[in-house]
DNA sequence: CAACGGACTTAGGATTAAGAAC
DNA sequence: GTTCTTAATCCTAAGTCCGTTG
């Protein structure tokens, strides 16, 4: 059922494609910093496989116990009042507390939550409660909206109570050592119980997930450290020591049955190499992809139909980003559209229930051969019937040491970047300009990338102040133009020294005007470009933060500019060894 | 050799914090 | 200060990929 999503990158922009140029070196293992800051980066390596010689840490933190509704807040059920057992109540609470979502407004929802509620009622409970339409939430939705709000309306002081007792929560909990070092944790917390919120129309939304047990949760930890010890009463389900893996507490969840892991915050030192391996992988690529595009391209008319379909899924993957579990139903052929031949049309649900929509322009032969591989299908067959992610997999394996589908689209999305800022920089533009070209060339990405967001709900409305601030700026312009052109009359009438100093701070007035004018529409237009582009995934994982570095340090653009705190420190490593001069 | 499960990455929405406007 | 907006961070679902298993 599920559609891999590689048809991505967008026609327009693949074909900004890079002149070929060496690989360039650097690849963990063989570690060198350009800029040495800190030993943290170069530390000798590890046997790959072997993650940690030490880890010591506390247990993840337990999501706090269920508080029962005080007595003035009730279930109403048929219009009576009616005292629930605190089991029932703590999942009526999380339905309650949903209230003015739209989930509960659908039907799956709604009997999934349904059914499970009452496997948690007691015996009466179940004999009174039978028609979820005469449940009754209201009080429960109000008492948690007003708590809510209340925390909102809290003083500096209490506010920063909660504050201090979040952070010991993170001192405590939050960090662990690994082999030696003191590294953040990403999730330390278990995750609550509530109702499943699944994306698009996912069969087991509202379904109950059930809470996390010191009993349900392995702990790995090296053997000769303290072992966490489990919340009094309790005991862990299992204490292992497997360095090959980097989790540090796992357990099953109630409604895939897979597992959850607690894992390293993205700024730990072995997070932050996996993503390095990971871009040099993708830079490598760039040594391989002339090859391996003239192979693929070769391949279209081989005498094997898995060679063929494979070499077609392998041109989705790199073109444009995808793949292998296309459905019949999910491509159109058109011989013409938008004055081009030999059109493909994509439309499909990729992840997370994103809508994928594309046309293409292709190459005949692969026109050819989807029509080849369409024939005689029903909608819901594989278009590539013939091919398997494992079998395509092994392939790329033979073609580049560890290539895989998801290398192109991180080599394709950095290439996209540098090609993009190299594009669009100026030296002499003023930072702020710089910094929307930035933001554009991300954009391309994730443009690239399909990766959306919807709009939200105040977007039109902030809109609207920015357009009112423009409407401003311009009328200030406007007056200040009349200024200046009355003050150069007056020069000209006076001729002395201080009708020319009038006149000059007439003209940079006018001048610093028309800047933020310029700047606020700019922003407006970035606005609008960005009303339903989301740029952080991309940012986060798709583009070599050495790129984004070596930019700034280029074209003088403090790197905060680019990136927040928590991701400067996420990219530690890329901050420490890319210099003005790295090239992807 | 398909399917299943484990481990790890990627993803957008929800929540919270910070910043700007009043 | 207080309130409203915007940006940053948190959260956890949903992918990919690989190894195992029957």
């Amino acid at each position: 059922m599920r559609v891999v999503r590689l048809l991505r990158l967008r026609a327009a922009l693949t074909l900004l494609r890079e002149v070929p140029r060496p690989a360039s070196r650097g690849v963990p293992g063989s570690r060198r910093t350009q800029k040495g800051s800190g030993t943290r980066w170069e530390e000798e390596k590890r046997e790959d496989r072997v993650k940690w010689r030490q880890l010591e840490h506390k247990g993840p933190y337990f999501a706090p116990p269920y508080e029962p509704l005080p007595d003035g807040v009730c279930f109403f059920y048929d219009g009576k009042p009616m005292r629930l057992s605190v089991k029932a109540e703590e999942v009526a609470t999380f339905y309650g507390r949903m209230l003015d979502h739209e989930y509960t407004t659908k039907e799956v929802f709604r009997k999934n939550f349904f059914n499970d509620w009452r496997k948690e009622m007691t015996v009466e409970e179940r004999e009174v409660i039978k028609s979820l339409d005469k449940c009754d939430f209201t009080e429960i939705h109000r008492y948690f909206v007003d708590k809510a709000a209340a925390r909102k309306v809290l003083t500096r002081e209490e506010k920063q109570k909660l504050k201090e007792e979040a952070e010991n929560l993170q001192q405590e909990f939050g960090y662990c050592i690994l082999d030696g070092h003191r590294e953040k944790i990403g999730n330390f917390k278990t995750e609550p119980p509530g109702l499943f919120r699944g994306r698009g129309d996912h069969p087991k939304m509202g379904m109950l997930k059930r809470r996390v047990m010191p009993e349900d949760v392995v702990i790995n930890c090296s053997r000769d450290s303290k072992i966490p010890k489990p919340p009094a009463g309790h005991q862990w389900k299992e204490v292992r020591s497997d360095n090959t893996v980097m989790w540090l507490a796992a357990w099953t969840e109630s409604i895939q049955n897979s597992i959850k892991y607690v894992m390293l915050n993205p700024c730990s030192k072995l997070k932050g190499e996996k993503a390095w391996q990971k871009f040099e992988t993708a830079r490598r690529l760039r040594g391989f992809v002339d090859e391996i595009r003239s192979q693929y391209q070769a391949d279209w008319k081989s005498q094997e139909m898995k060679t063929r379909q494979r070499a077609v899924a392998l041109y989705f993957i790199d073109k444009l980003a995808g793949c292998c579990s296309l459905r019949v139903e999910h491509v159109q052929l058109h011989p013409e559209a938008d004055g081009c031949q030999h059109v493909v049309e994509f439309d499909f649900l990729g992840k997370d229930s994103i809508r994928y929509y594309n046309r293409v322009p292709v190459e005949k032969p692969v026109y050819k051969n989807l029509q080849l591989f369409m024939k005689n299908k029903d909608p819901q067959d594989d278009i590539f019937d013939r091919l398997t992610t494992t079998s395509l997999n092994k392939h790329l394996h033979e073609l580049m040491d560890g290539l895989t589908a998801k290398v192109f689209r991180t080599y394709n999305a950095s290439v996209t970047l540098q090609e993009q800022l190299r594009a669009l920089t100026r030296a002499e533009d003023s930072i702020a300009a710089k910094i929307l070209s930035y933001n554009r060339a991300n954009r391309a990405v994730a443009i690239l990338c399909n990766h959306q967001r919807a709009t939200s709900s105040t977007f039109e409305k902030s809109m609207q102040n920015l357009q009112t601030k423009i409407q401003v700026k311009k009328e200030q312009v406007a007056e200040a133009r009349a200024e200046l052109r009355k003050a150069r009359a007056e020069h000209k009438a006076q001729g002395d020294g201080k009708s020319r100093s009038v006149l000059e701070k007439k003209r940079r007035l006018l001048e610093k005007l028309q800047e933020q004018l310029a700047w606020l529409s700019v922003q407006a237009t970035d606005k609008e470009e960005n009303k339903q582009v989301a740029l952080s995934t991309s940012k986060l994982n798709y583009l070599d933060p050495r790129i984004s570095i070596a930019w700034c340090k280029r074209f003088r653009v403090p790197v905060e500019k680019i990136y927040s705190k928590t991701q400067r420190e996420r990219f530690a490593w890329a901050l420490a060894m890319a210099g003005e001069d790295f090239e992807f």
